[in-house]
DNA sequence: GGCGAATGACGAACACTGTTCGCTGAACGA
DNA sequence: TCGTTCAGCGAACAGTGTTCGTCATTCGCC
């Protein structure tokens, strides 16, 4: 069903559209990069979206980094922050750990463009101001604090970004059979070579990402302990 | 000087070239990553290397992921792996990695590439074999070695990529400039918002590279102590 | 020795990418 | 009412990875 433009020598020659703005664009950006991935997130195709080209979302964004950058912090404004409760610190702080790998986990590789940025939005900020006030209530440093935090986030955005290559955007199956692949792999590495791997193969494939990285995030908490101060 | 064409008639179609072979392209391709950052390493540049086109790569590698791959491994064969001492697993864990580290350090932003990739070759597996000895030999159970290492190496790899991005490919001068624009953007946030962030700007930003990588390391593996089993 | 098959080299092309340059048309202030 | 400003946008540029078809060389075999 084509438009009649009618009365004739009214058409205008732009269709009435929904204008761009950032904030669109970036809740654009972000359900292409949950349905498809980050390499599917081009400026051609967040343009499309908006029936129009690429050229159209330079007016609202500088580049494609700040286009990223953006959708980094936004997913960051999902993650809730709670109060803080000193004596249970070491918890708190896993479990905003944990929250923030949830967030980049549900926006698929996203995690990949968090790692090639400085995190100083709002919203980040509000996230490690957080976490810092609860390893000072700890009783650690503020030094050994602001690099634990860095050294937390930083595993946690490789994890997520690990995590979404092998991810469920393969099928489910396809990754146990990668997983069987890698298996049957290292049971056929020459033993002699390579004994410790091809005798705990099992060990090396086996276990859910979660467990995985519950098991980094709690060596990296729970050895903070030992730069605590005694409580005042 | 051009070449003479003599004698007559027997000007060879295609001037005689060094063969092109899997070993020197990958060894091509990583002078460029060293020289110029992954980014520069394109099939087209790499091929230009060898005055030819991106197409005769492709006889010698499947693809650009098989190269970055192929690139990955003969970086970790740089790696050295000491004799076990069993006395010592925990410094010879931290050694490793930092070893690892230092060669990923040494191609520039070649961790990226290593992010994407699941480490499968020999020269991988010998480190990975290595390290895996090691914790086993301090009597770690092997679930938790295997997995462990897994963080470890995320871990190292990751720390790797971040460091390149604001690393040694920018002017040195350019990064304290960097970092003392983020301390002042820290130090000029409102302060009843971000607390911490504002009353220890400058722990954040402060610390040498390998302080905080080390922090991490120390963390990852002196938190392995509580799985270690009673020595037989 | 000579011939057919296999293989490496490679030019051209395809479908993409991020970004820039001007042009158009509408809205707003003087 | 006129100018100015600026978002929207088509076209283009210089790249990217990869594929296809063709060419010349070389190797194995009779």
């Amino acid at each position: 069903m084509t438009e009649l433009n009618w009365p004739p020598g009214t058409r205008p020659q732009r269709p009435a559209k929904v204008p761009l703005s950032r904030p669109e664009i970036v809740r654009t950006a972000l359900t292409i990069v949950r349905a498809e991935g980050i390499d599917a997130v081009s400026m051609r195709r967040v343009a499309a979206e908006f029936d129009t080209g690429p050229s159209s979302l330079y007016a609202h964004v500088r580049n494609k980094d700040e286009l990223l950058a953006l959708m980094f912090d936004e997913v960051c404004g999902e993650v809730e922050v709670p109060e803080l409760d000193a004596s249970r610190w070491k918890e708190q702080v896993k479990d905003l750990a944990r929250a923030g790998h949830a967030a980049m986990l549900r926006y698929n590789d996203l995690a990949r463009a968090a790692l090639a940025t400085i995190p100083t939005g709002p919203n980040a900020l509000r996230i490690s101001n957080a976490m810092f006030g609860m390893m000072l209530a700890g009783g650690i440093p503020p030094r050994i604090s602001a690099w634990a935090m860095d050294r937390i986030f930083l595993y946690l955005t490789a994890d997520a970004y690990e995590y979404s290559i092998w991810g469920p955007n393969s099928r489910p199956q396809s990754i146990e059979a990668l997983g069987a692949n890698v298996l049957a792999y290292f049971k056929q590495l020459p033993a002699d070579v390579y004994p410790h791997v091809v005798k705990h193969a099992d060990a090396l494939v086996g276990g859910s990402n979660d467990e995985r990285f519950n098991l980094g995030l709690e060596l990296l908490v729970d050895g903070l302990d030992k730069y605590a101060t005694p409580p005042p």
